[in-house]
DNA sequence: GCCCCGGTTGAACGAGTGTTTAATCTGGTG
DNA sequence: CACCAGATTAAACACTCGTTCAACCGGGGC
């Protein structure tokens, strides 16, 4: 416990402290969720609760300030790594990366849990995935669709979800090195379905499309408003 | 609040206490999560918080018994609905019945947390789905796959995983009411896409699934144990 | 050498939680 | 009527949580 006592000395000065602090926290939140106490934390980071709160204000602070680490991370990880339609394999090449995989488990419990940071970072990987998809459209590798902005929140939303909900129920309580494991096993097991469904559709001919596209045209132009949660 | 202190003389005897703290905690459950106070809930029923886990033991207890109830139902309700190969409609179609659309808030709240219930139910989504695929495939109106079992997973765990998503980011602090026609929407606005991709696909050409069929043939035989978690 | 200041601690506080316990009320039974 | 069993309550208990507070320590500036 008094190990940690005397790393203000080290290099890099006060930082090192708040750096360790944050990133002990991410950590812990990621494998015991958000409920967690802050004297866990604290032990993990070798300090006390009382100094956590002096440096981030409090608990919600420490979430902050993981929230945008995280965040920051994610971004500027995103220029080196191309994404697919689904933002799907972003995340899952950065959890092979030993140091960032409890980040990419902390994102997962932090959309299992929702918030600002979820909802953000959703927003974000459905206008990367549109550009992606008007990109894949003008190559010509890309059937197009009949609307666009729908497709790629259906896209997104089924990609996300499906990996968030298979990190609740299977991938939660899982050391970092074990969750990189098991989400390299996920994303191989996607591949085959995927690929399917992609080239060659699920249905044999097109009469349930056809009968859609007939019955319910353009969208009702005389239908209320509420359209900010969409 | 002491309005209610005189059920005990109604029809129905004893279950009427026990069937209306369990209905007011389904309903407590779902709009503020697993976290909310046992004293909030007894307030919604008009009882003591002393007096639920005398009759359900514990506030697991509780949480079982609301499980248990919204478990029969839906399972009660299945077979008077069809079931496409997502999973999604039956309980779309049970959000619309006013009645229900608190155990469909429930139970998305339930999977949003993990557990026995959401597993269960994810894995009987699943055999169900799998049975429709192959009535499907059968009856010459779905593609058959190289992998059903493969493809059963991944499309449960799309449409359950992205329907859980949409509850957390925006379905999640709604009455009963606001979430019936939310959840509506968020059908609506799926339908389009999914028929495009199920229909059409997405990719132009064949050469990824050709090369990921070349390259990954059937599952690697020496892998390690491990399988549990599939 | 003194002094001050930020980092840091340990203990305490107050508000919550789930659960326990003793007492009260009530309705049916001999 | 007496009595009992179960439903029900209000209060208390034990615990955890986030947060606050006073004190301490250790260097750098005058």
């Amino acid at each position: 416990m008094t190990s940690a006592g005397v790393a203000s000395v080290g290099r890099g000065g006060e930082f090192a402290t708040v750096g360790r602090i944050r990133d002990a926290a991410i950590t812990r939140f990621a494998r015991d969720g958000f409920r967690v106490g802050l004297r866990t934390i604290a032990a993990d980071a070798g300090v006390t609760a009382g100094l956590i709160v002096h440096h981030f204000g409090s608990k919600d602070g420490l979430r902050r300030a993981c929230d945008e680490h995280v965040l920051a991370v994610v971004r500027g990880e995103k220029a080196k790594a191309l994404t697919d339609g689904t933002g799907t394999t972003l995340l899952a090449q950065l959890a092979q990366v030993e140091r960032y995989a409890p980040m990419v488990q902390y994102l997962l419990r932090s959309m299992q849990a929702g918030g600002e940071l979820a909802a953000t970072l959703v927003e974000h990987m459905i206008s990367d995935a549109e550009a992606y998809l008007a990109a894949g459209e003008a190559a010509g590798v890309l059937r197009p669709s009949r609307d666009r902005a729908a497709r790629t929140r259906y896209l997104a939303y089924q990609a996300t979800g499906s990996m968030v909900l298979w990190f609740t129920l299977h991938g939660a309580d899982a050391t970092p090195e074990e969750f990189a494991a098991l989400f390299r096993r996920y994303i191989d097991d996607l591949a085959l379905p995927a690929l399917e469904l992609f080239t060659e559709g699920l249905l044999v001919d097109r009469s349930m499309l056809d009968e859609y596209l007939m019955y319910v045209p353009d969208p009702p132009p005389g239908d209320d408003a509420a359209d900010a949660a969409r």
